[in-house]
DNA sequence: CACTATTACGTGAGCCGTAAAAATC
DNA sequence: GATTTTTACGGCTCACGTAATAGTG
């Protein structure tokens, strides 16, 4: 097996266009496109077919891409090591925003001080977190998962419920867990018509016929409580969200909990770096619920 | 960098001979010479220096050697799986003779239902399960070892003390504990001159002013025992030897324990099927102490 | 028609083997 | 002086770029 090859793929594969791709790397569109075939025709598979006019990879070549970017990324440690005698390695935890600022808070600070690599953060939701995983970007994911996949290894991280957030003097306050059926009527802060937890929100009142407003449409757990504080309307959020002074949360336990994963690569090599992360994330699983939850 | 250099000094650094390692290329010498030669010259460092008429690796030729083991390894798996869509990894442990007849004795078995890579074992004394590990040749190593070495990542693996096996009619069968000063006159079955337990217990018996004598001069714990059974005189053992019918084993309070330590390369990867096998490993750490000493 | 993938082909850098020199016991 | 490493050099392969062709919305 060529390396050139693999490391002309790489780029190839990030981009999906071969004169984009041969300009990055510094060859001419046909003779990438040359390599390209020489290692599919190496291999035995293709590597990419036809969508359109796009170009997407195969099975086969998602798993090489994967494989090329951990090559590509050991050879280049090792080289560092070698000619400088340090070693710099760095690890990729991929997340949700509200995943990095609630339930993660205390891992990250915890893992720069105990590891000498660097550690490098991706945000995004949870199909860009699988995506990058599986294309080998990241090393660790953490996201709500439901399916599992052939090609990860997940395993349980932490479970979640949903949160109702009001102002205190709001009269529903008053109650230790609320129903659906109390939500009748009421204003709601929710995140814009395409996000996972509005179309879970809708279809959860849908189904218990419970009509409702929109108070306002914000995009963000922050920015949800920000408005809740203003006396906009009552916010559903999750549980793992700290709260506002003056804002009192009461929890709503037929809103199903969401069950967040730990996601890494089968087949995938683990540096000690990445192992020490997972240990560290794992070892924190719990630790945002002993966050104070009034701030 | 060039897969083609790595792979061509994998060979060379395994017999640090460029005759040779040309011939198992199917190149000629001087090709081999012009290509470690290269490599070198693209890493910016040495790898191998004269001493004498022979070559022998640097530092960096060492760390090098491992890591283009692993590159092939995992290339190599990767094309497998790729062509035929199996996955037929394989995994190499090594460890002393005794260390697998008696402290590994259920983890082999356990690890081959349990995972679909194949293990590979290589026995060894202690230095050849250390090199096996530092040159990647193993995966995994299970040894005694005293001092830690830098490139090494060792976590305690079990603690095995020494015992004395006689007939059962023997007069000190009589006692609970033996102390050395009981060993005066007798006839020990020993290994050879130059092995590390012989050397231990002529050290020990030496200091303690104790007079003895040989009764046997054979290698492994096996014979040892064979001609303790029949009467030729006291054979000194690891606790882990289980004891034959007929023979009494008696517990050596005062000679020193030996501590097992399982061993892998830091800096190393870890494949998902090495991480099983380690686990397994550690799982059945203290499980030899409920074999049956008799038999 | 604009854009990109794919094929064809002549040229040059680099690798290989042969031959010769140097080193080491 | 026998064995092995190291250097030198000519031939040849193969990877590249240029140019031309095919496919697609």
């Amino acid at each position: 097996m060529n390396s050139d090859w693999l490391e002309s793929f790489l780029i190839f594969s990030d981009t999906l266009n071969f004169t984009r791709a041969a300009e990055r790397l510094h060859i001419s569109q046909p003779a990438l496109h040359v390599k390209i075939t020489k290692l599919s025709e190496f291999i035995g598979k293709p590597l990419y077919q036809k969508s359109g006019r796009n170009l997407q990879l195969t099975a086969e070549g998602l798993q090489l891409q994967a494989f090329a970017r951990d090559q590509s990324e050991q050879t280049n440690n090792m080289l560092k090591k070698l000619r400088s005698g340090t070693n710099s390695e760095e690890v990729c935890l991929s997340a949700g925003e509200g995943t990095f600022l609630y339930l993660l808070g205390k891992s990250v600070p915890v893992f720069k001080k105990r590891s000498s690599a660097k550690l490098r953060a991706r945000t995004g939701n949870q199909s860009k977190v699988i995506s990058d995983v599986l294309s080998g970007t990241a090393h660790i994911g953490i996201t709500p998962m439901e399916t599992s996949h052939e090609s990860l290894i997940s395993s349980p991280y932490t479970r979640v419920g949903q949160i109702v957030v009001m102002p205190t003097t709001h009269p529903l306050a008053s109650k230790r867990k609320l129903k659906i059926e109390y939500l009748q009527g009421q204003s709601l802060i929710v995140p814009p018509e395409d996000k996972p937890h509005r179309i879970l929100i809708n279809r959860l009142l849908m189904s218990a016929q419970i009509d409702w407003q929109v108070a306002v449409e914000v995009n963000g757990w922050e920015l949800m409580l920000h408005f809740a504080k203003q006396g906009m309307g009552l916010a559903i959020v999750n549980e793992y969200c700290k709260v506002p002074k003056g804002l009192t949360a009461r929890a709503l336990p037929e809103f199903p909990s969401i069950q967040f994963q730990l996601i890494k690569r089968r087949f995938g090599s683990t540096r000690p770096a990445i192992a020490e992360l997972e240990e560290i994330l794992f070892s924190h699983k719990e630790s945002w619920k002993n966050e104070h939850r009034q701030r």
